[in-house]
DNA sequence: GCCAACGTTGGC
DNA sequence: GCCAACGTTGGC
């Protein structure tokens, strides 16, 4: 059962741009527990968006997940987690959060009900909805 | 265990 | 820069 998920980051810290030149980058520096009670729920093969937090505040990109959570080494004391994520596809047409406030079967993400929460689950319903406003395809998602 | 004070996130 | 919505800290 593939999972889908939303992760932040505001560009200034870590971009889309940054994520497509490593490829593969662990997700470090979470320091909430209900975003790493989420992050420890992740399995091997789950999709979750890009989302530019701040500056743009739009979806920018899929990528994958490609290590389950394992103690994040950022954190001295090891009790905070992270997970590995590859770079899948750019968002054709970025999704921007004026365009979901604006769509009311959208007002149930987490991005809007609780907007600080950095790591969260996206319902099948709403990811197929939210690829569709972006221009991604089936194609796009398959490895 | 309560709660006031303070810090942080993130949209506007 | 402001502030709403949290989360955390520390005194009691």
């Amino acid at each position: 059962m593939m999972n889908y998920w939303l992760i932040k980051s505001e560009p200034d810290a870590f971009s889309w741009q940054e994520q497509i030149q490593n490829n593969i980058e662990p997700w470090t520096g979470i320091r909430n527990h209900q975003a790493k009670k989420n992050l420890q729920s992740m399995k091997n093969g789950d999709l979750a968006f890009f989302y530019h937090s701040n500056v743009g505040k739009e979806i920018v990109g899929i990528v994958r997940i490609v290590k389950e959570a394992y103690p994040d080494p950022t954190d001295p004391d090891q009790k905070w987690s992270c997970v590995d994520v590859q770079t899948v596809c750019s968002v054709p047409t970025p999704v921007t959060l004026k365009q979901i406030k604006a769509i009311p079967e959208l007002q149930e993400v987490s991005l809007i009900k609780q907007s600080r929460l950095s790591v969260m689950p996206i319902t099948p319903e709403h990811w197929k909805l939210l690829c569709n406003l972006g221009g991604i395809t089936q194609a796009d998602i398959k490895k």
